[in-house]
DNA sequence: AGCGATTTGTACGTATGTATG
DNA sequence: CCATACATACGTACAAATCGC
């Protein structure tokens, strides 16, 4: 029941002309981002946040389908709603991701560093999008994913996003202070939904045996 | 008027346990991928729906919902629904594609055959997509493009598809057929509206300088 | 400019089906 | 078999954007 003091918690916004199901969406999706509710954990009921919370029945389920087919939460019949694994959710920093061999997804940040190889990327972008980010908390930008940042700092999502991958025998260069060469040389421009371009990366990749995955489902 | 007939026709199949809101999506879908509504053409509203088929005012929305998502549709407050335009559906052969050092996108087949070098690609599918694909004529399965075909020849509309990418060092296999030892190895799975997996696919690449396009933007 | 009519978008309340435990 | 909880479905109401008059 205090899982539902969570959401209230993180509901409102003062004058918000946002339809309801997508306050009460974002106000879970706070909570799950936040770490204040963790994977497998259970979430209210449809009837519990209806009966609680000023939302019927219709706007609850809205909500939690968002949610559902953002893979931030797993529902099942007559067992209820949950966390969904960290695996599938939205912290997903890169637009394409290294799978293990299980074929659950690895973790892979900006600033990353993978026990197993390297890597190494740059990120550019415009002055007026720059200035907020940089006086964000420096572990904060260097750990997460600048699709979630853009979106929740500067409400500015990014709708479409194509990267280029390279396999070409790019120069050990020093100026990447690489100790391998890259094998592989991924490009990736962001797009915000009116077509301009947001940000532009790359990302400099050693050899190694993992499969990148490309998936043509946005996800934030 | 008589695009509701269009719907009615497709809509049955005896017996289905399919949900009301997923026989009518998949009915929609057929008038679209057969080529009978073409894009730009108006949907029938909402409220026609809801008043002539036995579709609540709800579920009609549900599955409007899902094909907007799936951007078959597009729909505009006042306006109407519309059948999305043919930019967003795709005609490119691959789900990723070869850039040219200018920007342009060079064409490429499944069964290729560029100047510049060789591509292996090997196709799975199900026997009840297969068997119509391989009473097609030949040399039009091996030029075209699996997702157009799917869409023409069976009007099943592919809307997602997952990619991976290994830098592998694949041994030169003499299965493969292939000169030189591939240098990328890239899987592909196709999926329907429904999430049911359509097709597999496999590409061996050797080593090149071309740059593999990847856009998140669904085209057909 | 205003004023309806149309059409999608959101929201409510209710009812019933179905898988889980 | 029963209680729980999600899934589907219905009918209704109103808000908001669009278009034509």
């Amino acid at each position: 029941m205090e899982m539902i003091e969570a959401i209230e918690a993180r509901l409102v916004e003062p004058s918000s002309d946002a339809p309801k199901y997508v306050v009460l969406r974002d106000a879970i999706v706070g909570a799950i981002s936040s770490g204040d509710w963790i994977p497998g954990m259970r979430l209210p009921t449809e009837a519990e946040l209806a009966q609680t919370l000023p939302y019927s029945l219709g706007t609850v389920q809205k909500a939690y389908g968002e949610l559902v087919r953002n893979g931030l939460v797993v529902r099942s019949r007559g067992r209820g709603s949950f966390v969904a694994s960290t695996q599938r959710q939205m912290a997903d920093p890169w637009h394409c991701r290294f799978l293990a061999d299980d074929g659950t997804i690895l973790p892979i940040y900006p600033r990353l560093i993978g026990r197993e190889f390297d890597i190494v990327s740059r990120f550019y972008t415009s002055n007026a999008i720059a200035k907020p980010l940089v006086r964000l908390p420096r572990d904060k930008v260097e750990t997460a994913n600048f699709k979630a940042i853009l979106l929740q700092e500067l409400g500015m999502p990014i709708v479409r996003v194509t990267q280029t991958v390279e396999s070409a025998n790019a120069p050990a260069s020093r100026e990447l202070q690489m100790k391998e060469r890259p094998r592989l040389v991924i490009k990736a421009t962001a797009y915000t939904i009116g077509g301009d371009t947001v940000y532009f990366q790359e990302f400099y990749i050693p050899a190694n045996q993992r499969r990148l995955l490309f998936d043509s489902e946005l996800k934030y």
